[in-house]
RNA sequence: GGGCGGUUAGCUCAGCCGGUCAGAGCGUCUCGUUUACACCGAGAAGGUCGGGGGUUCGAGCCCCUCACCGCCCACCA
């Protein structure tokens, strides 16, 4: 175009429009709010949630990162001062699992590098990797101030947890104590109760005798006590036998001793109230190393625990003959022994419940050692007091009792992680035992209780769980612990969007943390969405082949396309399946607004009769212009209060349906009709005017959920504004204010409507007299009254074009015949000639069919369909006729 | 063993405080050389809103119950 904007192709190509789109925004400073903001504006702030280092682009990003977007761009255009902060975790067990992976392709492993130079290795392979994640997040249009962009292993973050990590023990809130706890033996650490899975299992239950101590001592072989287990191996580090007090079977035996086959200890044999007289055989082994059950038994009866498995899970020294097996060998070796010893009693399959690693898969073992434990009671309790009673709200709603009824359970957290990679707990420790906990980065200068040299400490081996440090994220990437001038200006932070799935692992940690350390909620809104699942419902996954990689979506139809269609027809907290049916819908919509655009844009404006400006407001609007101002006011109203209760779904549907219907298939066809009309300059320069001016709201309206089609099309428009003077420079979309809603004209409403339904009916009518589109007929019209004889006055000028009829008015007292149709107007019915022209018997089916393939004939015939539309549409048709 | 969610047109899903809520898209059928768009337009067919009971003037929407499907939590050997 002459003015320098550019030129529209008829069909929109994503590809070749994104990434400078994105770089403008960059460049534009969009992104970046200043901390310091003399106005009072209102602020929106969201931190984003994470994602791993090592990772790549998944259908889960795709869904938060428009979630978040779409908030994020609607409170930019409200004027808000706006804040998005990205970053991404170091995800201490999983990219351990990852370099151990690649490590092990070298032959190498973990031990045989060393703490030091496995770190360096992980540093060196992250620092390759880590942008990946944040530039695949661009390709999606994420608006987010990469210049605050943090890492959970950066210095801000090691910082704020070490001072997280002093305050908590300084208020009393950690200690050290030996406990059982989840073990993975191929991760060769601790893991919290929520990484460790259960999964329904079917395994063999085991009845195993244990002879009874005769008068001598030696076991007798006439008088045993069957034992019922799943887990054999385990038997090693039995430690008593327990049955119910109440069970008179065993009432005998309590306070006997029973003697453990291949060890030969003693255990004595109890009665605790937890046993169950009705399962097995009602005798229990108690095995308080490797029990959570037995383990609290143990302790009610001064039993010491015996641990008989090390680390990776193989039987220990204590477990005799077995030392050295492999916990599931061991458990098929005792078996067998036990059966050529005559003293396995039975076995059956048994259903089950079994605790894997969430991140490798292997059984977890429970396992006895020290822990470093934050105790939760009490932060528990101030978090679901903040839900409670609205201080955070999530939504949806019901999310709400579920995190109560976890806040209500909770246990205290094991911190420690057994793993190098990670943040190390900031605890010393004297050879007193003594321990001095410092938030320096240099550690303690001397131990707190003795004051032994600095020299003398050894720090703590062991780190932090990656969720420490992601439970400090909405204020450590602020500046925490230091009053910086983004801490005061964005925290608290204003929406928490993230997926269900981790509301315990995560949001629940960052309540307590951020309740704890900063004395405030972090967040007002909790938003929780849904899982996307593949084709089918089922969850997507690389072994079942059903990914749909969104990078490789968004190559081939845009990002825009990927956003809507994971925005429309969804709800927060529930899952959605992706659908290529909806991906395609998708897309062409961003296509249909583009020629839309095309449309609007793409000519040029009507002569001006007088002064541009002046001559708009020549004479009154027409009914379509009225009612598409209307309906605009009315969408804008609805869109708005959508988005401020983030009824995401709702707000995209219904700009898109607006854009769709309302503009594109009934304003814009109308306006045709107007723009046309040669003799009225004015009416026709007014229609040109009026679907700038709509366009230019919708396309406000769209961006938060299509940020390119719509800034591309933006930058389209005709100059209209400020910017037309030289050197100003128009702004860009992004930044554009959000639209104020007009005021409906519901008499316009009324008005319109009433037309509509007189042209769908007229339409309906040719449709079943089975006349051809391209035929204009006769359209008789009785109306109803006084008032729908001038609303089809003024009507007939839309009515005839589209409707493709010439309307006539009956006579006064003009009885409708049969087969017309009644509308709010009045009747209507079709005219001499339509009949004429049409059998009025019911066409046979030779003749549908005949004609059916004539139209199929022409169709192919004409180089204007098979010209422009697609190839696959074209051989349809083909394969039809 | 607790708790939660789902069950609405062939398919995928919307339906906020019970009163045009029986909807949308895709798919299907019919028509279309209306120059923004065939990644389009017009028209049509299609559902006793999982079953049963109840509350109400009125119920996909509230209550009870049953049946499937899914998820979360949970230390019974």
């Amino acid at each position: 175009m002459a003015d320098g904007r550019p030129e529209l192709s008829p069909r929109y190509a994503p590809g070749s429009v994104e990434p400078r789109i994105y770089q403008s925004w960059l460049a534009s400073g969009a992104f970046t709010p200043a901390a310091e903001k003399p106005s009072g504006a209102d602020r929106f702030v969201i931190t984003m949630p994470p994602p791993n280092v090592t990772g790549s682009l998944h259908t889960g990003h795709a869904l938060f990162v428009t979630a978040e977007d779409i908030m994020i761009r609607y409170h930019r255009m409200r004027g808000d001062d706006t804040l998005w902060v990205p970053g991404v975790d170091h995800a201490g067990i999983a990219a351990q699992f990852v370099l151990d992976k690649m490590l092990a392709a070298e032959g190498l492993d973990r031990a045989s590098l060393g703490r030091e130079a496995y770190l360096e290795r992980m540093w060196a392979f992250l620092n390759e990797t880590r942008d990946t994640i944040s530039l695949q997040l661009r390709r999606l249009g994420a608006s987010a101030d990469w210049t605050r962009n943090r890492f959970t292993m950066d210095e801000g973050s090691a910082r704020a947890v070490r001072v997280a990590f002093k305050r908590l023990w300084d208020a009393g809130y950690v200690y050290r104590g030996e406990a059982l706890v989840n073990w993975c033996p191929r991760c060769r650490t601790t893991i919290s109760d929520l990484e460790n899975v259960h999964r329904d299992q079917v395994g063999t239950l085991w009845t195993i005798r244990y002879h009874l101590a005769g008068p001598d001592g030696a076991p007798d072989p006439g008088a045993w006590v069957a034992v019922a287990t799943t887990r054999p191996e385990t038997m090693l580090g039995d430690v008593a036998v327990a049955v119910h007090p109440d069970d008179e079977r065993y009432r005998p035996i309590v306070g006997r001793e029973a003697i453990l086959p291949f060890l030969g200890r003693r255990l004595p044999i109890i009665a605790d109230q937890a046993v169950d007289p009705a399962f097995g055989t009602g005798a229990v082994k108690i095995t308080p190393g490797h029990d959570p059950d037995d383990y609290e038994t143990g302790k009610r009866h001064g039993l010491t625990p015996i641990s008989v498995l090390d680390e990776e899970a193989r039987v220990n020294e204590a477990g005799g003959e077995f030392a050295g097996l492999d916990r599931f060998d061991a458990r098929a070796r005792i078996v067998e022994r036990l059966r050529e010893m005559g003293d396995l009693e039975g076995e059956r399959s048994h259903a089950m419940v079994v605790g894997h690693c969430d991140r490798c898969g292997t059984v977890v073992e429970p396992r006895l050692s020290v822990q470093w434990f934050i105790r939760t009671a009490d932060l528990a309790a101030r978090a679901l007091a903040s839900v409670r009673e609205g201080r955070t709200k999530i939504v949806p709603s019901r999310f709400e009792k579920v995190y109560a009824h976890w806040m209500e359970n909770i246990r205290d957290w094991a911190v420690g992680r057994q793993l190098w990679w990670g943040h190390r707990i900031p605890a010393w420790f004297c050879p007193d035992e003594h321990i001095t906990v410092s938030d320096e980065a240099d550690g303690p200068s001397a131990c707190a209780t003795c004051g032994r040299p600095a020299t003398e400490l050894v720090q703590e081996s062991d780190i932090f769980d990656t969720w420490f440090s992601s439970g400090l994220w909405p204020f450590s990437t602020l500046g925490w612990p230091d009053e910086t001038p983004d801490l005061r200006r964005f925290y608290p932070t204003s929406v928490m969007e993230t997926g269900y799935d981790i509301l315990f692992f995560w949001v629940a940690r960052m309540m307590m943390l951020g309740l704890f350390l900063t004395d405030v909620e972090p967040f007002h809104t909790v938003y929780l969405h849904g899982l996307v699942r593949a084709q089918g419902g089922v969850k997507m996954s690389k072994t079942k082949g059903n990914v749909t990689d969104p990078v490789e979506l968004i190559d081939e139809i845009g990002a825009d396309a990927v956003r809507l269609a994971l925005t429309t027809g969804t709800s927060p907290g529930a899952d959605q399946r992706l659908t290529m049916a909806k991906l395609e819908r998708s897309r062409n919509f961003a296509n249909k607004l583009w020629n839309a655009a095309r449309f609007v844009v793409g000519r040029e404006p009507p002569a001006a009769s007088s002064a541009a400006g002046e001559d708009h407001a020549a004479g009154p609007d027409t009914l379509p212009e009225r009612w598409i101002r209307s309906r605009l006011a009315a969408t804008t109203t609805e869109a708005t209060a959508r988005l401020d209760r983030l009824d995401l779904g709702g707000y995209a549907g219904l700009v898109m349906e607006f854009a769709w219907s309302d503009l594109c298939d009934w304003y814009l066809e109308m306006a045709k009709i107007d723009l046309r009309d040669a003799e009225r300059a004015a009416s026709s320069r007014r229609a040109w005017q009026t679907g700038l001016d709509v366009l230019s709201d919708t396309l406000r309206l769209i961006h938060p959920v299509m940020p390119f089609v719509t800034e591309e099309i933006w930058a389209s428009l005709p100059p209209a504004g400020p910017w037309t003077e030289p050197g100003v420079i128009r702004p860009l979309l992004i930044s554009a204010p959000w639209p104020d809603a007009g005021a409906r004209d519901l008499e316009a409403e009324a008005g319109f409507d009433a037309l509509a339904e007189v042209i769908r009916a007229a339409r309906n009518l040719r449709t079943e007299a089975g006349l051809p589109a391209g035929q204009t007929v006769t359209l008789h019209l009785a109306p109803s009254s006084a008032d729908a004889t001038d609303a089809i006055e003024a009507g007939r000028r839309y009515l005839e074009p589209l409707a493709r009829v010439r309307s006539r008015l009956a006579a006064p007292g003009t009885v409708a015949p049969a087969g017309a149709a009644a509308t709010s107007l009045g009747a209507i019915w079709l005219g001499e000639d339509a009949a004429a022209e049409t059998p009025s018997a019911p066409r046979d089916r030779i003749e549908d069919l005949r004609r059916h393939r004539d139209r199929l004939r022409a169709l192919l015939a004409d180089t204007a369909f098979t010209g422009r539309a697609p190839e696959a549409v074209v051989r349809r048709e083909r394969e039809r006729l």
